[in-house]
DNA sequence: TTGAAAGCGCTAACAA
DNA sequence: TTGTTAGCGCTTTCAA
């Protein structure tokens, strides 16, 4: 049996009503009375029902978070890390944090549908957000809070938090030019994620500003796992005339670069340079340790979270737009030189 | 304004029980009624409110999931692999999951505390389970439906999805040995954690079988992260008379003392082998690739949330206890040989 | 086949 | 300072 006020109530001898403006600490309620029906209530073990008080309220106390898939899951660590941002700074203010997986599509968008209409949660954490993000339309119709880790292409106006990818990759480029590389590679993200667009504009107007040639043929597009770095740094490295540098959009696919180039017998930092992006805190334990832009991804989330509190509480934003800058972590797979 | 019962009502001249009645597809409504009340529900975009409905049916269609964490985040793989898997099996079955963090002690409890009297969830998925787990004390006197990833000290009865750790270091060890390791190291997890007796057990049992001689000194405890490994690893590979092989208890830990093994000019897999356990996609990419034992955590995840289901709905449990062999997969970092 | 009415546990406007 | 009353949106007896 769960006690809920009427059980105070009976106990104390008092109404339903005072013992919930007690435990609400109405400066109403004379000071006896409340300690009185504090006693009570913590003897009883008393916690108040979450959902009568949500349907009361008209919130929730819950922020949501659907993770876009494309296969049936999301192990990358990129995900963890974020995840325990916004989930640490959501139990600091008082929140609860809904979380489930879609793939983009009919799904996803029902899912969300359903999280508003239902009033399930007070407002969402979009990540990865998409060239033609549908999701953003559908939270804007609705007026429906929400802050995102990523920006849009649309001039549309929300809250976001994002790091300077295009920022990233030139520092890369000329890193890697800088070393004496002319060939460089870049394993891109699918394009129809918005930062896959600054990556590559980032790594084109890298080698623009190094004087370098742009190669088409050495730009191939991955699926930011492993076994995509992998396929296509393969790719790459069996091309007629291989790039002497492979510049990774995320450190999942410059590791599985890094194992393609080593089967062929080639030494990650010296035959070839291979960098990557989010530095995970693999990067750097892998062997050669990874060269990369770290992204504080979990103050990223914690930040993002935050915002959006204050948007659901309607509280002043004490910064719309954030863009952070990613630092270079100069580390053993670009090589120190090239000869 | 969001649609509700009401609004239908109106719209269609019928009641609101009538409505509701429809909706939810009960025989005792016209088959006319039904489905003008279904398209004009659809045309005005209904959504049930979920606080609602729980408010009156007593529960929640939400599983729990309190990760336990030592320091503030959870940036393991580990996590994100099983939280992938429970999470995509409850958005099958119909469920939400609640997601937090919290480290042990009165915050966890508190957490559980909260979520059980304010019925926020209708069951917990545990996960890491203790030697003394005060989290079983409480769900059990609360009477609450749970189902663990982990078994427990006492002989408690309670659902369980377990990989029999004690079987998968024997074999690792059995391995080891084979190879003509003698000074084998263990890099042990923290010893309140419940794998953390039966990988040990393991590890000495293989010893036992195999006719090695164990050495208390060449088993250190470490905190399942890359930095711990690659202290602890240090520390043993800086013995006056250092072991010929390291089998960590987790990927994590092996890949931080492969870091330490390389660090020191040895080749892993030939100088020294390094093994690890849970086969974390990045084992396979990782150089050299990493022997360990592979355990579909994706899949234990779903096994774990489709029992606590079970339980909730009061449905037989198909198995109440689950024991999986882990499977060894060699690969580079054990070497073939030593010589 | 339908509707009126009660009630899930809580909060809040209003009265006393 | 306290209690009465209404109502959040829904489901579910019970009666018509």
């Amino acid at each position: 049996m769960v006690v809920k006020l009427k059980d105070i109530a009976q106990a104390t001898g008092k109404s339903i009503t005072t013992v919930s403006r007690a435990l609400n600490d109405y400066d109403d309620v004379s000071a006896e009375t409340k300690s009185l029906v504090m006693r009570v209530a913590k003897e009883l073990g008393y916690t108040p029902n979450t959902w009568a008080q949500r349907l009361q309220k008209q919130h929730t106390e819950t922020i949501g978070l659907i993770i876009p898939t494309f296969g049936p899951r999301f192990s990358d660590p990129f995900f963890s890390e974020l995840l325990a941002g916004i989930g640490n700074r959501a139990a600091q203010l008082g929140y609860d944090m809904l979380v489930s997986t879609r793939s983009p599509g009919e799904e996803e968008r029902a899912a969300y549908q359903a999280a508003i209409n239902g009033r399930r949660v007070d407002g969402f954490v979009l990540v990865r957000t998409r060239r033609q993000d549908e999701r953003i339309s559908i939270l804007q119709e609705a007026d429906f809070p929400f802050a995102a880790f990523g920006r849009a292409e649309e001039r549309l106006d929300f809250p976001f938090v994002d790091e300077d990818s295009t920022y990233g990759m030139k520092l890369v480029v000329e890193h890697l030019a800088s070393l004496g590389h002319e060939r460089i590679a870049c394993l891109a993200p699918p394009s129809e994620l918005m930062f896959a667009h600054y990556r590559l504009q980032g790594f084109k107007e890298g080698l623009t500003e190094a004087d370098l040639q742009a190669d088409n043929s050495l730009i191939l597009i991955g699926d930011l796992t492993q076994r995509g770095g992998y396929e296509q740094a393969s790719k790459l490295l069996d091309l007629p005339s291989p790039p002497t540098a492979i510049a990774a959009c995320n450190d999942l696919m410059a590791f599985g670069a890094m194992s393609a180039a080593q089967d062929r017998g080639l030494m990650v930092g010296k035959d070839i340079a291979i960098t990557g992006f989010d530095d995970i805190p693999m990067s750097e334990f892998s062997h050669p340790s990874l060269t990369t832009l770290h992204q504080p991804l979990y103050q990223i989330g914690g930040m993002v979270c935050e915002m959006l509190i204050q948007l659901i509480r309607g509280e002043p934003l004490d910064e719309k737009y954030i863009l952070l800058k990613p630092e270079l972590m100069v580390r053993q797979s670009s090589g120190l030189s090239i000869d």
